[in-house]
DNA sequence: GCCTTGTGGTACTGACCGGTAACACTACAT
DNA sequence: ATGTAGTGTTACCGGTCAGTACCACAAGGC
């Protein structure tokens, strides 16, 4: 099985992901080890696959060790899960900040979430929804992470066929369906075949089934 | 870590799985070890994922051992490329199924594709696209399963654009795009939500988005 | 002073993983 | 009969995995 590198070649002590990782993990001094092993774990977890990442790797990355992971989570599966649910939070305060800066607006804010969306696929980074990933990668209905994405999943597609409804939209429902799908499928695929004018190709069709949805 | 039940407490030289799997490995006689070895992995890999299923479980569900898995198949890497390889063959089949059934008539092929991949997600034992959920999996790009998925995934979207084009629909690569971003949204979304319902609304929405492509 | 709480460090367990070596066996072709 | 190709079987290698035991240390409250 191919090995990826998983880059615990530091020395001892030291920390070497302070230039190379967004996360910013050379200033522990103030933040709690728990938080700092929620964020790495979720940016590992992301990046490499869930089953892919070694729960030792994360402790080191978080600049503690095994032991302290442990004292804060009773398993991986359950620091997975955790991970997830801070996901799913960052989601619906994105929604907050769209309401925010859109108030009594739907249509405003679906426009503002479906601008923001395209940014995010059409970066080279990106790899997809972190919960659609981790329900695919962890195939057992039982796992702890997957009850997460399964009500996070629901409740983002419930929202966004209220806004639809008092946008005034025709047919709510299905028009917040096919947004959610064509995003969804936008993500997965981005991987696949990549992402070169995904995003403004994104945007039209959206428009384009919006605006669809508006005539009687 | 959870670990998934492999069910390999079959009695030496039996085989238990003849009655639970539409595969049938039971009738082992006449068919290559090759051959059921990438069936039984392609379904392995499928259900479970990728990294939560061992060589020894595929050859042992195979009828078969390890070492002649590894005569066949230089690493688990390169097998899993194969397996995909046979995926994506089998999508091809499809594609000239449908152009086999209604020759000439791309509008009708294009349904055709819709009809049947909207039963297939409706499917409780549906799990996304196996090469797409390969991509996840293997997030390094130099893994020799990814070329498989994209080259496949690019020759999906270019043939449905090319089959857009033929049926004189306007802005045939938009609506290609469309068309399958949905799809792939589904089959994700599929297992996360569930998928009541789901096989009937793509199709609506499908219909709708061809629809709004037919008029100038 | 002291004691508690949280943390770092090391070493370990038992299990599993991908992959290989060596040998015995069967079927078939000549 | 002999050779060859494919297969089955067992045992093994080095490595990694999740999770734990044990001890040392440092800070803060009292």
């Amino acid at each position: 099985m191919q090995k990826i590198l998983t880059g615990n070649t530091r020395v001892k002590g030291e920390n070497m992901r302070a230039a190379s990782l967004p996360l910013s993990t050379h200033n522990n001094e103030r933040i709690p080890p728990r938080d700092r092993l929620l964020a790495v774990a979720a940016d590992l977890f992301y990046r490499q696959g869930i089953r892919a990442v070694g729960v030792e790797a994360i402790a080191e990355a978080a600049g503690t060790n095994k032991m302290t992971l442990y004292r804060h989570f009773p398993s991986k599966d359950e620091l997975v899960a955790e991970c997830l649910r801070q996901v799913a939070r960052e989601g619906v305060e994105r929604w907050q900040r769209y309401e925010a800066a859109h108030p009594g607006d739907p249509r405003a804010q679906i426009h503002a979430w479906l601008t923001e969306m395209a940014g995010i696929v059409t970066d080279g980074n990106h790899r997809g929804c972190a919960l659609a990933n981790a329900a695919i990668e962890l195939p057992d209905r039982t796992h702890p992470a997957r009850r997460v994405v399964e009500e996070y999943k629901l409740a983002q597609r419930k929202h966004l066929a209220q806004l639809c409804r008092d946008a005034g939209l025709h047919e709510p429902e299905l028009l917040a369906d096919e947004l959610y799908l064509l995003l969804e499928g936008a993500r997965v695929t981005a991987q696949s075949i990549g992402n070169v004018g995904l995003g403004a190709r994104l945007l039209r069709m959206a428009e384009a089934m919006i605006a669809a949805h508006q005539a009687p």
